[in-house]
DNA sequence: TTCGTGAGTGTTACCGTTCTCAACGTGCTC
DNA sequence: GAGCACGTTGAGAACGGTAACACTCACGAA
C-alpha cells in the first residue's frame, strides 16, 4: 500500500479511501491511485484490515457432521450467495449435537472472527448453545422447529404443514386412514412431521394408528417398511423422508406388496433422485438451496441493523409443496 | 495480551512465549502467565497473528457447487481432520468447472491468507488453473485422473481398477460380456471407468458393446436403461455411479426384465442407500471421508516442507472395494 | 474583507501479534 | 578469577491496514 502511494503520489490514507470507496476523493486522484495498484498488481491484505476494524469478510457456518441431505445441499446455496455478498464462508462442523462441541465449534468461528453465524440446528442443544455464543457476535438458526420466539433469527421448514398436506393428499385419494414411518422422537423436525400428520387424522376422523421410533436413513426405513408390510390392513404410508421412504418400499416389494396398487407412499425432501424411486416417489419438496439462501440475507440483515437492540428476530417459515409422481394412487 | 502481560508483571514478549510453547521460558514464569490468561480469559487474536507470521491456520477448500455424491461427503472428513490439525476450513465454490472461476475461487482464498488449499479436481481444467496459483501457497487435488505425473500432489480414486472389478466379477458370473452406462465422456473419471471396463473386455476376448454419452444422475441412468433394456442380449451392466445404476434399475424394471435374474447390475461409490434399492445393489464402495482426510494430510506434509522445491509431489492412489449384494447373478 | 464550511488530502496513532536484537544473570571452563 | 556460552527476559520495530484529526484550499455569505 506505501509503494501505490509512493507511486501515486499520494498518502497511504489516500489509497485507502480509494480501496474504500470513500466519496471524498477527487475523480482524477483516484484514477492516479488505481492506475498505481494495477501496476503494482496491489491486494489488500485482509488480515490487517481484519485487525483494524475486527471485520473479516468471512461467515461461518456450524454445520453437522453427517451425510444428511437437507444440511449438505445447503451449504451450497449459503456459499454461493455469500460470495455475492462479499463474504467468504468457514465450516465448523461437530460430530454431536449437544451442548459442548456446539459451544467449542463456536469458539472456532469466533475466534477466527467470523462476522456472523449461520447454524444448522436441528436439535435444541444446538439453538441453546447459540444463546451463549460471544455478544456482538450474529448467529441465525436454520432447521429444527422451535418455538417461535428464538432470541436470534430462524429459517424454518413448515414441517406440520407439509406432513398435513402429506396426509391430506392420501386420505383424499380415500384411504381410511394414513400410518407414518416416522423419523428419530428427538428431532423436532420429525416431531412436527408426526404432529402434523396427527392432527390431520384427527380432523378427518381417521384412526391414528401407533409409531415407532425411527431414523433418517433407508436402513430404518426398511425396518418400520417391515413391520407396516406385515399388517394388511396397511394401504398407506407417509414416510418422514425420502431415504425412510426407500426403506419402505422395499420392504413392501420383498412382502409382495404393490406400490401404488396396494399401498401408497409419501415421502418427505424430494431428494434429487427420489422421481426414480421405483415406483417414483410423490414426496413434499424442499429447495434447501433456496434455504440457505434466506438464512444468509435473514444474517446480513441482522449483521447491518445490530446496533442497539435493534428489532425483535425475524422467522422465515418457508413450506413445503407436494410432488405427485407414481408411488401414490386411489384406495381400492 | 498487554493485560495478561501486566498480571503477570512480565513483558508481552513473554507471554508471547508462553503462548507459542517456546522453549525458553521458565517454568515458574510461564504458569504465573497461564494463570494470568485464565483469570482475564484471554483469546489470542488470530488477525494479528495472521499480519505478522502470513499465516492464517485456515486451510481452503476449492468444491463444485453442485449435489454430486463424492465432493460433498469429502467435506466432512477434510473437516473434521483440519480442525484435529488445528486450522479452519474456508469454502470456496465454483459454477462451473472452467479456467477462469477456478483462478477466482483461488483467489478469494488466498486473499484470506489461507495457509493451503485442497481442489476438488475433477476436470483437468481445475488442476490447469491451479498450476496459475500464487507461488508458496500449497495446493492438493483431488480427483479426477491425471497423468500421475501433476505438478501438485493429488488423491486418486483408482477409477480404471475399480471398473476391471467390477466388470471381471459380472464376467466370473457367466456373462457373455457386460454393458456399460457410462457417465460424460468429459470426466476423466468417467473415462477411467470405460477404460478399465473396455481392458477387460478385451482382456477376456468379450464383445465389447458401444456406449453412449451420460451424466451421473438417475434421469440420465433411466436414459440408458431404456436403451440397453429394448436389447433383450443384455445380461449384465456396469454403471457409471450407483445414481445412474437406481435410474437404469428403474428401466429395466419398466420393460419387465428381472435383476438379477434376467440382467445383473452393478454400480459404483457405494452411496448411502444403495443397499435398499431393489433390489439391493452390488457395487464399488469408495470412502469419500478418508479420501479426504488422505488429501489433508498430503497437504500437511507438503505445507510443512514447502521451503526449497522439496521432494515431488506424491500421488495417491486408492483402490475401491467390490460390496456384494443382490442385483448381480450367474447367467443362466 | 473576513470568516465559516466542506471537499480533498496528509499525519499520526492504533489494532494485537511476532521478530530481532540486546541485556542480564548464572554456571561452567580454563 | 576472567571469559564465555546459554537460558531467560525485555524493549522496540515491524506486519498492513483503518480511524481520528488536522490542515489546506476554494467558495459563498455576512
Amino acid at each position: 500500500m506505501r509503494d501505490v502511494a509512493k507511486l501515486a503520489g499520494v498518502s497511504h490514507q489516500t489509497v485507502s479511501r480509494v480501496i474504500n470507496d470513500h466519496p471524498n476523493v477527487r475523480a482524477e486522484t483516484r484514477e492516479r491511485v488505481l492506475a498505481a495498484m494495477r501496476s503494482l498488481n496491489y491486494r489488500r491484505n485482509l488480515a490487517a484490515r481484519t485487525l483494524a476494524t475486527r471485520e473479516s469478510g468471512t461467515l461461518g457456518i456450524l454445520g453437522f457432521e453427517t451425510t444428511l441431505f437437507g444440511p449438505e445441499s445447503m451449504l451450497y446455496g449459503i456459499e454461493s450467495a455469500a460470495r455475492g455478498a462479499g463474504y467468504l464462508v468457514s465450516v465448523a462442523t461437530v460430530r454431536e449435537l449437544a451442548h459442548r462441541p456446539v459451544l467449542e465449534a463456536v469458539d472456532r468461528l469466533a475466534q477466527h472472527d467470523v462476522d456472523g453465524i449461520i447454524a444448522i440446528a436441528p436439535k435444541p442443544a444446538v439453538a441453546n448453545a447459540l444463546t451463549h455464543a460471544p455478544a456482538g457476535l450474529t448467529c441465525v438458526a436454520v432447521g429444527g422447529a422451535g418455538s417461535g420466539a428464538d432470541p436470534f433469527p430462524t429459517v424454518r421448514v413448515d414441517n406440520a404443514t407439509g406432513a398435513r398436506l402429506a396426509t391430506q393428499h392420501l386420505l383424499d385419494l380415500g384411504h381410511a386412514t394414513v400410518h407414518h414411518a416416522a423419523g428419530p422422537p428427538d428431532w423436532p423436525e420429525a416431531q412436527a412431521r408426526v404432529d402434523g400428520w396427527r392432527e390431520t387424522l384427527y380432523a378427518a376422523g381417521a384412526v391414528v394408528p401407533p409409531i415407532t421410533p425411527g431414523w433418517w436413513d433407508a436402513a430404518a426405513g426398511y425396518e418400520q417398511g417391515r413391520r407396516l408390510a406385515a399388517d394388511r390392513a396397511v394401504t398407506a404410508i407417509f414416510c418422514a423422508n425420502d431415504r425412510i421412504a426407500l426403506g419402505v418400499l422395499r420392504a413392501l416389494h420383498e412382502a409382495g406388496r404393490r406400490v401404488p396398487d396396494d399401498v401408497s407412499v409419501v415421502g418427505f425432501d424430494d431428494m434429487p433422485d427420489s422421481g426414480y424411486f421405483l415406483p417414483p416417489l410423490t414426496t413434499m419438496h424442499q429447495d434447501f438451496g433456496e434455504l440457505g439462501r434466506r438464512a444468509l440475507s435473514l444474517l446480513l440483515n441482522h449483521m447491518s441493523q445490530d446496533d442497539g437492540d435493534g428489532p425483535p428476530p425475524s422467522h422465515v417459515l418457508v413450506v413445503p409443496e407436494v410432488v405427485l409422481r407414481s408411488s401414490t394412487a386411489p384406495a381400492r
